[in-house]
RNA sequence: AGGCGCGUAGCUCAGUUGGUUAGAGCGCUUCCUUGACAUGGAAGAGGUCACCAGUUCGAAUCUGGUCGUGCCUACCA
């Protein structure tokens, strides 16, 4: 082996080993478990997010699988309606031709041969990642199967009245050309103005203070050219007598009522609004309850249309309100113009301005869905985890609208639903079927509805079409409902909602039992990672590592302003001057892992991830260590129990300690306690003391056959079950070492994936043994504290006296006096019965016992007098405040026993070791 | 405006139902190339747990409030 571990080297050889034999497949007789993948974009690339989720998923995957499961990670991608469509729209834009040119039929046939081409993009970054994902069952939200289940759901849904077509405001991306859900829309603090103008009243009316006129503020003027009221309050008294009057509609050429509404707050504005049924939510309501007209004055594309005045026909919205200030003011009729704060609504694709719009769209009534789907999250038959997201999700649900779900886009799957001349609906999955089912007659003209599906309607559906439905399939049966949904907070409303909706219609089953809800992957300084701040980290190049140049360019390539890439320019060469080093993939999934408490976001910090990746570089050199000690001569299982040092013993021991926290950890996903406990584990437990205490008996020439076995055995065995404690974790160093480690210890297999994991057994945990090494590395401790603070070489061999111990001390002492020996590199150990016999010495205790290193030519008495001082000024600080505890007769009266009693115990042992502290400061005082 | 989080070492984060001297990694200081590993080893330094009040024998932990900060939802034309 490499002194070096260098993950390049094994990772991708070691993925196509497990796909090729078929590893990641569905195995056993054992109960299933299964994971859906979040479908991400098929045209998409890997970010932070997808590796942390990915990650999250594959150990669950792998552990579970190891755990004897019937495990399938489900795989696929989905079609992402709005955001593919744009981005081949782009392409065909550079190629100078547009998608209404080429037609439908061809537009959608590039987008086909856009997916094939890039789909394997993502899926292919999933795979360095080493995710164990079952690649034969790839699917797609567009595919053929997906399609169907996706058609049968809308026209079941129709037939049961719960999808229905509607006229009414959406939301409209006039870039798009097409209405967006509620949840596609983003609104954001801008600056804008506030207009105020005067419409003025007809028929002579006044207002209170005598003017001609009423004054309504507006932040959207052009909408001025749809108004069909003026509202008031009912009980505005400045208002209350123009009720029921006309005002003049300036640059319009007619007049609209002023009516009296709660909606109005008197308190805002003037304390008049204008209303404009047609493109505004709110004044939609009041249009309806007034029944104005409602009068639409955009194009699909946002340009002013028939409807207004023909001065502002055909001009841009935008242009359109420049226009109608200027005008206003000529007529005398702008008051005045405020600044103003709104929030703005913007598509969350396109970036542009969304109108409300009216529109015929289909919907999806959500009343009757909502309810079962409350209740399974009620009654605990689906549970969040982290809890609290579940108030985010009952608040969210108990005020659910109706979800549009038609899109006026060409990507996506085509509605189901056929039209007569006459505008009838027929709604099945093909025209020939929509004839029989509703017997019509063969001269009967029909069409198909030009729209597709919002993609989070076949999204919806995930789970349960994945796995073969509308079929009854075996599929279905063995892995549904799924065990847990790994995802982010971000799409609870878009996605797992309505999952639980659907699922829960067509299934009768709940989608999946649990639903683990992951935050945010930020930078290192909890900023959110994005093109524009340029701190994007891609995880490949972690993975990889890339130079300085190729990092710039990336963050910088394609910026809309370039003055921001040269700051990111600047910002990046600053923070990686060297460029990012090659970490590897186990490295990197650590890190997601160690991170991973739950309810919070992620600040990823490149300087854990290095201190994993020399973890993984640590159990590499470990695994050398064994191998050197194993190789030549394989160890066999010990006979007898004997055999086995205190040592061996121990580290067995605590490894069962590891394994429990591991598998307690699991089942709450606490991924960042369950990867603490195996680097301390193997770290500190197994590497800093189970190595260095196996040396001494490998070592001994005099330690007999057997006991050397039972250690060589140990190590490799030991070994060998950290790899498969920390296989779910790190997959390819786990790996890459137990094919080495395995057959050493006779064990039969292919691979490390498919090996059971860790099974826990109480009986090998022992207290005494845990009690006995703690009490050698205490005295190690000890020793190695008097070399440190007084600098006596590592080099030098020291000699060392006991004194005042117990019998246990002195028990212990016979049976570790060669690992003391060693790793305190002593040259003798001397027990004193008399510690008053004890020469000049530097001391420190260990327990009752204390231990001295011999001043002699070593050490000078000052720095050993120091040394004491800070000792005894702890213990003197410590025992102050147990007795003011011990002596408030309410704790003593009030605590529980144990508690009280350790108290007691510890100023005892306290106040013990100061006097032995004191006593030797004198005697050293006395040289 | 409502709702949900967060505030612990220089940095990134743990801290179970209140109960030893509040932990880890990175960084920092000192020493060390000894036969797994310098991507290493040994020994250290570093925290009024944001602030205030309360409950309690006892609070990083529970309650109320203040400040700071992040997000989500709904929005006033």
């Amino acid at each position: 082996m490499d002194k070096t571990y260098d993950p390049h080297a094994i990772e991708t050889a070691i993925y196509q080993r497990w796909e090729k034999q078929g590893y990641f497949a569905p195995q056993g007789d054992g109960a299933s478990y299964c994971i859906m993948i979040p479908p991400p974009n098929v045209t998409g690339s890997l970010h932070m997010g997808h590796g942390f989720q990915e990650t999250i998923m594959d150990a669950l995957i792998r552990y579970h699988r190891m755990q004897g499961r019937k495990t399938l990670w489900q795989v696929g991608t989905d079609h992402a309606g709005i955001a593919t469509q744009m981005v081949v729209e782009r392409q065909l834009l550079g190629q100078g031709t547009n998608r209404k040119e080429l037609g439908r039929e061809k537009f959608v046939e590039k987008v086909w041969e856009w997916k094939e081409e890039s789909g394997s993009n993502i899926t292919r970054q999933l795979r360095r990642m080493g995710a164990s994902m079952d690649w034969t069952r790839e699917r797609f939200t567009m595919d053929p199967g997906l399609s169907k289940a996706v058609e049968e759901v809308f026209i079941r849904l129709y037939d049961d009245g719960l999808i229905y077509r509607g006229n009414r405001l959406v939301n409209w991306d006039c870039k798009l050309h097409t209405a967006i859900s509620d949840l596609e829309v983003v609104s954001e603090e801008e600056n804008g103005s506030f207009w105020y103008f005067r419409y003025p009243l007809l028929n002579g009316a006044t207002t209170a203070d005598g003017k001609p006129y009423i004054t309504i503020a507006t932040t959207r003027p052009e909408t001025l050219l749809g108004d069909s009221a003026v509202a008031v309050h009912p009980d505005d008294d400045r208002f209350k007598h123009l009720i029921g009057q006309q005002v003049e509609l300036p640059l319009c050429n007619r007049s609209i009522p002023i009516i009296a509404d709660t909606y109005v707050d008197p308190a805002f504005g003037t304390g008049c609004v204008k209303i404009t049924p047609a493109h505004d939510f709110n004044d939609y309501e009041v249009g309806q309850r007034h029944k104005l007209p409602m009068i639409n004055i955009l194009t699909k594309d946002g340009v002013i249309n028939e409807n207004g005045p023909i001065a502002y026909q055909g001009m841009d919205r935008f242009d359109c309100r420049k226009q109608l200030v200027r005008d206003m003011e000529s007529a005398g009729l702008l008051e005045k113009v405020e600044d103003h704060k709104l929030k703005v609504p913007r598509g969350d694709r396109t970036g542009v301005v969304i109108e409300p719009y009216l529109t015929q769209q289909w919907y999806v009534a959500v009343a009757e869905l909502a309810g079962p789907a409350i209740a399974a999250v009620e009654n605990g038959s689906i549970e969040f985890v982290p809890k609290n997201w579940e108030n985010t999700y009952f608040s969210w649900m108990r005020d659910l609208q109706d979800w549009c779900i038609s899109r006026q886009l060409w990507w996506g799957h085509r509605i189901p639903a056929w039209y007569d001349l006459d505008g009838k609906i027929y709604v099945a999955p093909t025209e020939e079927a929509a004839r029989k089912k509703y017997q019509l007659a063969a001269d009967v003209v029909l069409t198909q509805d030009e729209d597709v599906l919002d993609t989070w309607f076949s999204s919806a559906l995930w789970t349960f079409s994945t796995l073969g439905w509308p079929e009854d399939t075996e599929e279905l049966r063995t892995f549904h409902p799924t065990d847990v949904l790994v995802t982010g907070f971000d799409i609870i409303f878009f996605w797992v909602a309505r999952m639980i909706m659907m699922t829960l219609r067509f299934t009768g089953e709940v989608p999946f039992k649990k639903v683990y809800i992951h935050g945010l992957v930020r930078d290192g300084e909890g900023q959110k990672m994005s093109k524009s701040k340029g701190n994007i980290l891609d995880p490949i190049d972690l993975i990889d590592g890339i130079d300085l140049e190729s990092l710039v360019s990336k963050r910088t390539d394609s910026m809309m302003q370039p003055q921001l890439a040269s700051k990111i320019e600047k910002a990046t060469r600053k923070q990686f001057p060297d460029g990012i080093a090659a970490h590897g993939t186990d490295a990197l999934r650590y890190t997601y892992y160690s991170l991973a408490s739950t309810g919070r976001d992620i600040n990823f910090d490149m300087g854990r991830m290095e201190g994993y990746r020399n973890f993984c570089n640590k159990i590499w050199n470990a695994a050398r260590y064994v191998f050197m000690n194993t190789e030549e001569l394989a160890p066999t299982q010990p006979t007898d129990k004997s055999h086995y040092s205190s040592a061996d013993l121990w580290i067995q021991s605590r490894f069962q300690l590891a394994l429990q926290k591991v598998n307690e950890n699991i089942a709450v996903f606490r991924f960042d306690l369950v990867s603490q406990a195996v680097y301390d584990f193997f770290w500190n437990e197994y590497c800093d003391w189970y190595l260095e205490l196996s040396k001494p008996i490998l070592w001994d020439a005099n330690a007999n056959e057997e006991q050397k076995n039972a250690t060589r055995y140990t190590l490799l065995s030991v070994l060998e079950q950290s790899l498969r404690l920390a296989h779910p974790l790190m997959p390819f160093l786990t790996e890459e070492i137990w094919q080495k480690a395995a057959p050493l210890l006779g064990i039969t297999g292919d691979t490390i994936m498919l090996q059971p994991y860790p099974q826990t057994d109480d009986s090998i945990i022992s207290p005494a043994v845990d009690a006995e090494i703690e009490w050698v590395k205490s005295v190690i401790l000890a020793i190695r504290n008097i070399r440190g603070e007084l600098n006596v070489s590592p080099a030098k061999t020291i000699p060392v006296l006991l004194s005042k111990g117990s019998a246990k001390d002195q028990t212990h002492l016979q049976a570790n006096r060669q690992y003391l020996v060693k790793l305190a590199k002593l040259e003798s150990i001397t027990w004193f019965d008399d510690s008053a016999l004890a020469p000049p010495a530097s001391m420190q205790l260990a327990g009752e016992m204390e231990i001295r290193v011999p001043l002699a030519g070593l050490i000078d008495v000052k720095a050993e007098q120091a040394r004491l001082g800070k000792e005894i000024e702890k213990l003197q600080g410590e025992i102050t405040r147990v007795n003011t505890q011990l002596s408030n007769e309410r704790f003593v009266a009030n605590a529980p026993p144990a508690v009280v009693a350790k108290e007691r115990e510890r100023l005892a042992a306290n106040e013990a070791s100061l006097l032995q502290l004191n006593e030797q400061l004198v005697k050293l005082g006395s040289l």
